[in-house]
DNA sequence: TGCTATAGTATCCAAAATGATACTATTGTA
DNA sequence: TACAATAGTATCATTTTGGATACTATAGCA
């Protein structure tokens, strides 16, 4: 009881691990529907390859839906499901102590240079 | 101002990101103050060099004090500084999701398992 | 004397993640 | 006719991570 596990964190991991996938998420939380080069332009140097993989896998997660238009040239869509919604506090826990980490990055690093 | 830029993720990915440092974090939320062998033997899998590295890197971010007692055999105690308590809601919410995320996996594999 | 325990390093190797580049099909447009 | 745009694949190369193994020093104990 005194150890509870952290078996919870490491599904969580592997979900989302990865260079790309909270940036991904984190677009999708923003901007609810955006398409594939949409995405490819707001993620400026990812490539095609990593972000068609890395949505592909949050999608078996069904974290993020894709819906394609059938027509020329392709029109693909992508989204948070509803159940991917879900992990909307985890992008902004993230989002928001990487926010001030930056800054207590920055503010030691100044005090170091005084010295 | 409609696209709120995702450097915080990236920050926190930076910080954070590998298959140990979240589970290393979490045992030190639960456990406040851990020693080294303490440690490695509540992550079954982690090698001693893994969780050295990643204890390091912790350390060098101000998430993770280590004490060590001049004493032989070395005695070295790890735990979460008063600023890397900070990084606590992150840990929480991902052990929340990833906790319901697994249920979601298996009723899923369940479901298809039926068809 | 030889063994155990602790908290590491050092070295080498394997595997996984990521990146660069070239290629595809089809429609609309200049 | 030639080119742009879209959402990809396929292939190969590189980089990053992680793992296996052997090694260290020294106190305490049998």
């Amino acid at each position: 009881m005194e150890d509870k596990t952290c078996h919870g964190v490491e599904v969580a991991i592997d979900a989302m691990a990865g260079k790309w996938k909270p940036i991904i998420l984190f677009h999708l939380m923003e901007n609810k529907v955006m398409r594939f080069n949409e995405l490819k332009r707001s993620i400026p140097n990812i490539t095609q390859k990593m972000l068609t993989s890395q949505l592909r896998e949050l999608e078996y997660h069904h974290i993020v839906h894709r819906k394609v238009y059938p027509q020329v040239p392709p029109k693909v869509e992508y989204s948070l499901t509803d159940y991917g919604q879900s992990i909307i506090p985890i992008l902004k826990s993230m989002q928001k102590w990487g926010t001030s980490h930056f800054e207590h990055l920055n503010k030691n690093d100044k005090e170091q240079a005084r010295e």
